[in-house]
RNA sequence: GGAGCCGUAGUUCAGUCGGUUAGAACGCUGGCCUGUCAAGCCAGAGGUCGCGGGUUCGAGCCCCGUCGGCUCCGCCA
C-alpha cells in the first residue's frame, strides 16, 4: 500500500482514518499482550499499538519479531489515546495507530550505538554515519542547512544573480593553499587541480557580461584539518559587476538577514563597520568578538621609562605594552594565571604580567618597578575596579595583538562575559593588501592578489607595499570569520604591478595568470564580491558557539582530522593498472632527508 | 612539521601503589507481563584491555614503537 502519511504529522484530526505509515523502529516496548512500537521517519515518532485483540494476531506476531531499526510498513487505524495515556513529549502524542497489518520491509542488525544516547563517540558516528544521520539532531541540522541554502538562492535570485556552475577541473595557480591534484589521462604527466575557490572563474564571468553571479560552491584545499576546517567546504560565492564596496556590503547584509531569518534568527542591517586597524588596536584580532568588552589598552607611553626592564626594553626595541582589564579577574587562582601565561606563550608572548586591583590597593610583583603615579595612571586608563585583574603583554605589536586578542576571547568565555544568544555581525574593512612573508623576506597577499588597492595607495604600491590598504572586507560574526571579499582589480596593468610586488615578473605573471590578464584586456567591468563560509554559517544557525564551531555536525559525510572517511574507508591505494593509465607511479615510503 | 589528550564488553565509561577471577550503566539474548512511551521485573551471554616489542616473578596500569580518534601551534591567499 502506498504511504498515506508521515509518522510525525499525525494528529487528532486524522482519527478514524485507516493510514499507511513507513519508517524505522525507534523502540519497542513488549508488554506480553500488547506491544508498542515507536516508528520513526524524517518527520518524527509515532506510536504503533500491536494488540492481538484490537488489531490482528498477525500484526502482533510481526511486532514481536521486530527489533530496533527494522524498516516497517504499518497499516492501521488512527485512534485517540485513552485518558491519561497521552505523551506530551512528542507532537503525535495524542494519537496512536492500531496496527492491522505490519510488513517488514527490511530487517536490521543491532545498531552499533543507540540513537537516543546523549554521548556517542565521534569515531563511531563517523564509521556509521548512515545511522548517525538518522538521529533527530542530525536530521534537524541537515534541514536547517537545506532551508538556509534555499533562502540564499531565493534572495540572490530576487537580486538578479545567476547561479552558474564553474569547473571542478582547473589550472594550477601559485599562491594560496595546497591543491588537490587530478592526473589527466589524455595528456600523461599533466594535471588538473580541484578549485580552492571559484575566484578566477567568477571574475571571468563578470568579464563575460553575467553582471551578477552566485554559486553554492565546493572549495577544496589540501591542508591540515581543524574542527572548523574540512578538505572540502561550501561557500556562498558571489560576484557583482559595476558596483562599489557599499553596494556589495548592503547586498550581503540582505542575504544574511534572509539566511539567518530562515532559521528563525532575526538580525538586521546595516551591520557595524570597523577598519582592520581599529579592530587590531582594540581587539587584537581581525575577527573581533564584539559581544563583550575587555578591549586592549595601550600603556606603552606610561611605562617607557620605568625600572621594569621587561617593559622598558621592549618599548625601546620598537615594541609595545598593552593590557586588558579582566572584570572580577581577582578570582583567578595562581594556577589560573600560570595557565594563562602558558596560553599566551603559544602565541609568542614571553610572559604575562598582572596587577590585581583590590579594595585596599594594588597587588603585583611588578609594582616595585612602577612609580605610584604610573600605577595609578595605568589603573585609571584601563578602568580597573576592585576585584579586577589587569593582564599585560610586552612584545612586538603583532605578538601583543595575537596573544592578548586570544587571551581576551578565552577569558571572555571562561568568565561568562559572552551573551550566547547574541548575534553580532560586523564588517571589518580596509585590510592591508600585503603582509610580510618571514620565509622570503618579501611580501605576500593577505587574502589574494586580485584585490584592488585603495586609489590613494596606488602611488606607493611599490615603494611601501606593507602600507597599502585595499578594498578588502571580512564579514565577522561573534568572533568568527564568515566570509571575505573585495573589490577586484580589473585593469591588467594594476594586476601586473601587484603581481610584481609579490615577486612575480611579467613573464611569470603571463605564464601563471595569462588567461586572467587576457580576460581583462578584452574589457572587464569593475567588479567585486565575496565568498561566505556556508558550513560555518549553518553551524551557527544550528546553535553552535562561533568560537567552537564544528562543521562536521552540519556536513553529511565529513572527514576525520587526518582527512579520512571512516565510512567509506578512504583514501585507499590505487591499483597498478589504474595508475598506469595516468602514467603515475607511487614512490616507496622512505626516511630520506 | 611540532605539542598534548584518548584507545578496556556492542556503546559510554570506571579500573586504586604493577598483584589472585577486569567492573558499572545502557544495549543484547531468554523468560514473565495488556497501556507503555528511555516500559518494568527475573535470568543470562558478552573482553586479543587498539597492535607490536620491552622492563618485571607478575603489565589494562610502567617504557619504546606503531595504528586510529580528538584538540592546539605551524599551515589554511
Amino acid at each position: 500500500m502506498r504511504r498515506t502519511h508521515k509518522c510525525g504529522l499525525l494528529r487528532p484530526e486524522h482519527v478514524g482514518q485507516t493510514v499507511c505509515v513507513k519508517g524505522w523502529v525507534n523502540s519497542r516496548r513488549d508488554h506480553g499482550g500488547v506491544i508498542f512500537l515507536d516508528l520513526r521517519d524524517r518527520t518524527g515518532l509515532l506510536q504503533i499499538v500491536a494488540d492481538p485483540e484490537r488489531g490482528t494476531p498477525e500484526a502482533h506476531a510481526i511486532a514481536d519479531g521486530s527489533r530496533a531499526e527494522y524498516v516497517l510498513d504499518v497499516v492501521g487505524e488512527v485512534v485517540m489515546r485513552g485518558e491519561g495515556l497521552e505523551n506530551p513529549r512528542i507532537p503525535t502524542g495524542q494519537v496512536e495507530i492500531i496496527a492491522k497489518t505490519i510488513t517488514v520491509l527490511c530487517r536490521a542488525e543491532h545498531p552499533p550505538f543507540e540513537l537516543d544516547d546523549e554521548v556517542i563517540g565521534l569515531e563511531q558516528r563517523m564509521r556509521y554515519r548512515f545511522i548517525d544521520l538518522r538521529r533527530p539532531e542530525m536530521q534537524r541540522n541537515l534541514q536547517i542547512r537545506h532551508t538556509a541554502a534555499q533562502a540564499a538562492r531565493a534572495y540572490l535570485s530576487s537580486q538578479e544573480f545567476l547561479e552558474i556552475e564553474t569547473p571542478l577541473l582547473l589550472k594550477a595557480t601559485p599562491e594560496g593553499a595546497r591543491d588537490f591534484l587530478v592526473p589527466c589521462r589524455l595528456v600523461p604527466g599533466t594535471f588538473y587541480v580541484l578549485p580552492q575557490s571559484p575566484q578566477l572563474m567568477k571574475q571571468t564571468l563578470m568579464a563575460s557580461g553575467c553582471d551578477r553571479y552566485f554559486q553554492l560552491a565546493r572549495c577544496l584545499r589540501d591542508e591540515d584539518l581543524r574542527a572548523d576546517r574540512q578538505p572540502e567546504h561550501t561557500q556562498i560565492d558571489l560576484e557583482m559587476s559595476f558596483v562599489e564596496q557599499d553596494e556589495i556590503l548592503e547586498t550581503i547584509e540582505g542575504l544574511m538577514v534572509e539566511v539567518f531569518g530562515s532559521a528563525g534568527r532575526t538580525i538586521a542591517g546595516p551591520f557595524p563597520r570597523m577598519t582592520y586597524a581599529e579592530s587590531m588596536r582594540r581587539y587584537g584580532s581581525d575577527k573581533p568578538d564584539t559581544r563583550f568588552g575587555v578591549e586592549l589598552t595601550d600603556i606603552s607611553d606610561l611605562v617607557a621609562d620605568v625600572d621594569f626592564q621587561v617593559f622598558r626594553n621592549v618599548i625601546a626595541g620598537g615594541g609595545q605594552v598593552k593590557g586588558i582589564c579582566v572584570p572580577a579577574g581577582g578570582n583567578l587562582s595562581r594556577k589560573d594565571l600560570d595557565d594563562l601565561t602558558s596560553f599566551v606563550r603559544d602565541f609568542g608572548a614571553k610572559g604575562l604580567a598582572w596587577i590585581a586591583v583590590e579594595e585596599d590597593g594594588l597587588r603585583s610583583v611588578i609594582l616595585k618597578f612602577l612609580p605610584e603615579a604610573i600605577q595609578q595612571a595605568i589603573v585609571e586608563r584601563m578602568g580597573g575596579k576592585p576585584g579586577d585583574v589587569l593582564l599585560f603583554v610586552a612584545d612586538k605589536p603583532s605578538v601583543v595583538a595575537d596573544a592578548l586578542g586570544r587571551l581576551r576571547v578565552k577569558l571572555g568565555h571562561q568568565l561568562g562575559l559572552v551573551d550566547k544568544d547574541r548575534i553580532d555581525m560586523l564588517w571589518v574593512t580596509d585590510f592591508p593588501l600585503f603582509e610580510a612573508d618571514p620565509n622570503t623576506g618579501g611580501v605576500t597577499p593577505m587574502h589574494h592578489p586580485f584585490s584592488m588597492p585603495n586609489p590613494e595607495c596606488l602611488e606607493t604600491l611599490e615603494s611601501d607595499p606593507l602600507g597599502v590598504v585595499a578594498q578588502l572586507y571580512d564579514l565577522v560574526c561573534n568572533g568568527a570569520e564568515l566570509g571575505s571579499g573585495s573589490i577586484r582589480i580589473h585593469d591588467p596593468e594594476i594586476q601586473l604591478r601587484v603581481l610584481k610586488v609579490i615577486g612575480m615578473d611579467r613573464e611569470e605573471a603571463e605564464e601563471k595568470f595569462g588567461f586572467l590578464l587576457e580576460v581583462f584586456r578584452y574589457g572587464a567591468p569593475p567588479h567585486g564580491g565575496v565568498g561566505l563560509g556556508f558550513d560555518r554559517i549553518v553551524a551557527i544557525l544550528c546553535g553552535q558557539e562561533a568560537k567552537d564551531v564544528d562543521i562536521r555536525e552540519v556536513i553529511a559525510f565529513p572527514k576525520t582530522s587526518t582527512g579520512r572517511d571512516l565510512m567509506l574507508g578512504c583514501p585507499t591505494a590505487i591499483d597498478a593498472a589504474q595508475l598506469a593509465e595516468v602514467k603515475l607511479a607511487v614512490l616507496p615510503e622512505e626516511d630520506e632527508v
